[in-house]
DNA sequence: GAGCAAACAGAATATTTATTCCGTTTTGAC
DNA sequence: GTCAAAACGGAATAAATATTCTGTTTGCTC
């Protein structure tokens, strides 16, 4: 007891301070509730310690354990630091839109692009049909080889799907993005293969060649693109459509990859895989 | 019993135009409770009944009768919703732990991943600073060479990031994703500059390992991350968390992509690039 | 101003929620 | 491997909080 101490945080700020010092000598159960508390103070200002139990599956007593290890009486005293600190929280997100509904550009400069994202999602989330879904999962556990093309900005996005059915068991073939070994890549196009071309303007002629070399191969295409009359739409067996909003010239590729996980879970559902 | 009766309100705007309704209509002690909760709803949400009836002066049982008058089984039911209102996020977060069985899986299985999408957005739109990207984009307008590194799923991350900022002009070294070249990735990082870490659980150790070469080198980190207590955050000199929400263990990337190009475009409008 | 219904205060009760206790398991040192 | 100390899980208990109940008061109608 007569031991020097730090002294006990009375704000949330000094809170999280002490946790994050502390966090590496403290046991595993209440490492976890640690993160907890750090990760999201303002939802477990007004749980309860059973639903927080729950939400981290730990137990109830572990809870206390954790309080007195930090010098508190008793969870209480934690949970009315992390009240007091929400009761002075910003606005919320949807609060500063709604405020500036009408002249979009007098939004917060960093929230243009968050707006931009939800609205490319939500436009994919409108426009998505079942049917092309599991038209394009057919084509794809069908085949020999996956093909994945994307260059610049859809790049991303292919390195994206693929890592996904990848961890599927797929067999992917991702195209590099440097030109560099483009013979390399063509010779792998066989007959029972499938594609996945990504392109948005301005298409890269890259891409749109090995969609191409695979045409004429016979290997399906799967697309996906911002128009049907874009060039790689017009080969394709399967087209998805991603209107990609814009602000001030910046494109949001929330949708697209949005699309993308989309596509590859609904392929590792297809395999079973885990 | 049988009566037509309005919907009860659900969320905080509807019992907000319900209460400023019913107001006149209320007996004396109810009113002074309307007027409470309507000017006082964020203190309300985590005051117990004795508590606020001290703070206004009535008894306990009115607050019962109060909740009876406007339809809602007991108080308790009327703080669920003045709760939900403080913290949007709290809403998707303890939702999905309340009801996470039965109900999420209920979703059109596509809308699962666009809703995931939206709620890493939000959360993202809700917890980030301008001021920390501020600092994060100094960092990286004064650098030398500005490194980026990210493996598995926060590979597509980094690639996108590297190409917009390249496209601005900035002298960007993507770190490959093959971890054939360790050693001449990691002789190009030199004192004067700075490193971009995008890490998520299981968090790889080929990330973790180039972090720490940078911050041998003097070099400073910024860190996108799902944790203040993530390994890369505890090296970094500026830190964005970026919770991962999850559907079936299945992770959505939208947050992190969003964070990735608002951070890139503000770098592009700091160096004046086009 | 008598009669009646609605509203009220305060104590009693039921329910929920935090905390303690203790037997078991895990961890770390030798 | 053995032992001791620390950590843990889960049931039991204590504390708090919400809700109900009852006798009393207020306000309204005639």
């Amino acid at each position: 007891m007569g031991q020097v101490t730090s002294p006990l945080p009375q704000d949330y700020p000094a809170l999280r301070d002490e946790l994050l010092v502390r966090y590496e000598s403290l046991p595993s159960q209440l490492k976890i509730i640690a993160q907890h508390l750090i990760d999201h103070p303002n939802e477990a200002a007004f749980m309860t310690i059973a639903a927080l139990s729950e939400a981290t599956g730990v137990q109830p007593s572990a809870f206390i354990r954790f309080s007195k290890a930090i010098g508190f009486k008793g969870f209480s005293d934690i949970q009315s630091i992390l009240r007091r600190n929400l009761s002075q929280r910003r606005e919320t997100y949807a609060e500063r839109v709604a405020r500036s509904a009408e002249d979009a550009d007098a939004l917060p400069p960093l929230m243009r692009f968050t707006q931009l994202a939800s609205m490319s999602i939500n436009a994919v989330a409108n426009n998505i049909s079942e049917e092309k879904v599991a038209k394009a999962v057919d084509l794809f556990r069908n085949a020999r080889l996956l093909h994945v093309v994307g260059h610049r900005r859809s790049w991303p996005v292919a390195a994206y799907f693929a890592y996904i059915t990848a961890g599927f068991g797929a067999e992917t073939h991702l195209f590099s993005p440097a030109g560099a070994m483009v013979e390399t890549n063509v010779s792998l196009i066989k007959n029972q293969d499938v594609m996945l071309a990504i392109s948005f303007p301005e298409y890269s002629s890259a891409t749109l060649a090995f969609v191409e070399q695979a045409k004429q191969q016979g290997v399906p295409i799967v697309a996906i693109t911002n128009s049907r009359v874009a060039p790689v739409a017009r080969e394709a067996a399967v087209v998805f459509e991603v209107d990609q909003e814009t602000t001030g010239g910046f494109r949001s590729a929330a949708g697209a990859m949005a699309l993308a996980q989309i596509l590859a879970v609904s392929y590792g559902e297809a395999v079973g895989g885990a």
